[in-house]
DNA sequence: CGCTTACTTGAACTCACTCAAAATTCGTGG
DNA sequence: CCACGAATTTTGAGTGAGTTCAAGTAAGCG
């Protein structure tokens, strides 16, 4: 039993008012890893937001290769149509085990015409989620391996510092070279040779399900 | 003088009921190529949209190489954030001589309230966006040099055919190689050496700021 | 203990880059 | 309308980062 802001991870993203949201009853899902949650194309008439694992935003292309968009964290929503019923224009893959809060998006609906307060929010969720999508499309276009992966782990860093998923520069990290691989357009070879790299210069070691980072500074500067 | 949904183009766009923003008053403004509009960090206090000329949403990396995030086509809104005062996270640079129309934000705020539509409006715009960005995170990722040039003009000639811009397969294409070489994370020689290639291949030819489609069919299939 | 999955390492190859120069187009003033 | 300078596009040769394909190693897990 969840609600939106109950678990310790809504907490932390703090400042938006949902406490209306509370109301909303739920249900809870656990998906294990490598499973397809949604498909592009379908209209899910839920809303789920991510309690622990971690997902993956993916295109399949046509030659059966495969873009991950952007990693969900604990705390994030898979989803940001909330208000319309449209089809989803990518698909959702748990990347570890995940379990996650489903919310009936029909509530959503009857409450944004009361909460004026909620067209706001999920404004933000857009921002965000655009915002991020921007980085992600420079970091493709323009650097390096080694640089893309370095931005990529400061990211996510952030992210679940941001929720009190990282203590200190350690975190768990249960992506396989193959979804960095497919985030950042690189190959499993070529990802497991940068990472050895960044481990022989003492920036960044990633291995057995963790990820530490050595050198915040030098990691930062590479990515820059 | 013009209002949002006064010209041809923003009739193109259909569906949407946006009579209510017809009463905001605007003024109207013309920018030269090249020049920059809008800065990244700024808060602008108006809204833009582009009625004439090429845009382009753009990032400054710290090695002074620039970043194309997407193109601003007639009709377009320059920016999405509507609702918020929140700075916009990249600059808007004109590709060719710009002329636009721009609404004061407040006005869209207090409308906001009395108009529910409004929310949907615009949750429509940000959905495109982010649709359009992950489009071209795939194609960046994956694809070689020619099919990303393909697919580039395929969707742009999708979005102009919308709005009426495009006769058959024909349409005018102010873009400068530079300017396709920075969305798509090229170079402007291979920029060059790529079209020459797909003109040989009678596929596609753009040249004289104008671009043609020759074979449709044969371009879909190579950008797929 | 055997099987599967993930990771590592190696060698050859290729696409796109860099740098540089030549050719073309465009814009502008005479 | 032409001439000139600037911007843009084209072409060439050499280089390098990342790929492909393949084999080998390590690590979970029944």
């Amino acid at each position: 039993e969840c609600s939106l802001s109950s678990t310790s991870v809504c907490h932390a993203l703090g400042k938006c008012d949902h406490a209306f949201l509370e109301t909303s009853r739920s249900r809870q899902i656990t998906v294990p890893a490598k499973r397809m949650l949604i498909r592009e194309g379908e209209t899910p008439a839920e809303v789920f937001r991510l309690l622990s694992g971690w997902g993956a935003r993916i295109k399949i292309l046509a030659d059966g290769s495969r873009q991950i968009l952007t990693f969900c964290l604990p705390g994030d929503f898979l989803t940001v149509e909330m208000l319309h019923d449209v089809p989803v224009t990518f698909s959702v893959q748990a990347v570890s085990e995940m379990t996650l809060c489903a919310f009936p998006k029909k509530h959503l609906i009857e409450q944004s015409f009361t909460q004026p307060d909620l067209a706001a929010f999920i404004e933000q969720l857009w921002a965000q989620r655009v915002s991020d999508l921007e980085e992600r499309l420079v970091g493709l276009g323009r650097l390096s391996a080694d640089r893309r992966i370095a931005g990529l782990v400061l990211d996510l860093h952030r992210r679940l510092k941001m929720r009190g998923l990282a203590t200190g520069n350690e975190f768990a990290f249960p992506a396989r070279h193959e979804d960095i691989a497919d985030t950042l357009g690189l190959t499993p070879p070529h990802v497991s040779r940068t990472l050895t790299a960044l481990r022989q210069d003492k920036l960044l070691e990633i291995g057995g399900g963790r990820a530490v980072i050595l050198d915040y500074g030098g990691l930062e500067k590479l990515a820059a």
